[in-house]
DNA sequence: TGTACATCAGTGAACGCGCGTTCACTGATGTAC
DNA sequence: TGTACATCAGTGAACGCGCGTTCACTGATGTAC
């Protein structure tokens, strides 16, 4: 007892240490860009030398990695939970549910959406080879349920869309055909295409370049909620 | 005669090598990030010393402006061109050809696409104060003549629009209202919306994110094209 | 055409900096008897 | 409960590196008479 007991509390201030580490890795890139993650400014706002770090994490690259699963894994676990929170009976409700996860997550974690989906850190060389990260299966795969809830609706009008599943990565597809049998290559290529459409709305806003055409870059996203829900047929919230 | 000549030759020479600084940047930039663009490393490239580069650009910083600056006044007139090229009478066309040119144009310069619209380059402070950028306003006025020429066709849709002047910029509206002073908000925050929509679907694919999903990104875009004209209610181009 | 001077592109050595990483170490915390 | 040992988080000095930038300079090119 006493033994698991202590055992217990080493490791959990190393899970705390590991965890400031993180915290202050994120917040340095949120005041000084992806180039602001440096072993020694880290150290240096926890109060100790650099070289302490490598006891948490091997390399700096691996200290990278983690930080971007991390963040993607959170991102995932922030639309999933908005997606399962809606009701299932309405897919207006929750397409935009999903949708405003999406944009609220990255808004408050910019550096996070940054980190995911913008350059690469400077210096920062990827593990290379390994499949791709659990999180963006499931971004995508929430994706697909978006447009698979759309799709009785919407399926009117893409009846000449000129996809096939050829036209598509067999990783993903491997993902996405037992997952959703019945669709077709065209409400894939519609995933993407919305995917496209709210990476580009929440991007712009999240690298600062809406601020400088409205104030108002909510309502704007909420305008494209209603669009979109209305240009897929689907049923309005009540 | 032969002294202008003589001037002109070491000014020619002189534009050369700044184009040559340039190029090499961009360069470097494309195959190793924002954050190769080095003043030694453009050097080296080049087989000078570092130092030489001062004889041209007053500081890195002053590169990176110019670099910005060049970039972006590029991708303005592409899209200009594509614009002014397209028969004004048929809005279907032109805005089919504006927005290709901007994907062919963010495709063909990736580096200046991340220049733009990414992170900011790691170390570099950018000039404050001055205004945006003309090529900037360019870009943003092409975007607004595109919701202009699918108004008339589109406004039905957007009659209960919740956009009013005031949710805009000040210094965006400056530019909008005197060249389009029939478009009502509702059409500046459409323009807002198609920027996302393409801007989403190029950043995307420039940062490598379309291409683990789909083979065929260039139809996937041909695909939002159609739909974006046939949602605006735009003639199809025959 | 020839000479004397000015211009100016580029050199080479040096500066101070922050970085990732390595090394031998210290001192506190936990473990075993 | 007390003692001897193992663990392990963190230290502090050092390394080699590439960076932006400064400085005093050289040598070729262009200019003026």
């Amino acid at each position: 007892m006493t033994t698991t007991g202590s055992k217990g509390r080493r490791e959990r201030l190393r899970a705390e240490t590991t965890a400031e580490i993180k915290k202050v890795a994120l917040a340095l890139m949120a005041s000084g860009g992806p180039d602001a993650i440096t072993l020694r400014a880290i150290a240096r706002e926890m109060g100790m030398t650099a070289n302490a770090i490598y006891g948490y994490f091997a390399t700096r690259d691996d200290l990278v990695t983690t930080l971007i699963n991390d963040v993607y894994t959170a991102l995932a676990d922030a639309v999933d939970a908005a997606w399962e929170a809606a009701p299932a009976a309405d897919p207006a409700i929750r397409i935009t549910a999903w949708a405003t996860a999406f944009r609220t997550w990255a808004l408050v974690n910019p550096e996070g959406f940054r980190l995911v989906y913008g350059d690469p850190v400077p210096g920062y060389h990827a593990p290379e080879g390994g499949p791709a990260p659990d999180a963006a299966r499931r971004v995508c795969t929430g994706l697909t349920a978006l447009a698979a809830a759309a799709w009785p609706h919407a399926r009117h009008l893409y009846e000449d869309s000129a996809f096939g599943w050829s036209d598509f990565d067999p990783g993903l597809l491997d993902k996405v055909r037992p997952a959703f049998p019945d669709l077709p290559p065209a409400a894939v290529a519609l995933a993407l295409r919305i995917w496209g459409h709210l990476h580009g709305l929440v991007s712009l806003e999240v690298y600062g370049h809406m601020h400088t055409q409205t104030t108002s870059p909510e309502k704007l996203f909420e305008e494209e909620l209603a669009q979109l829900v209305r240009m897929l047929g689907v049923p309005r919230p009540s």
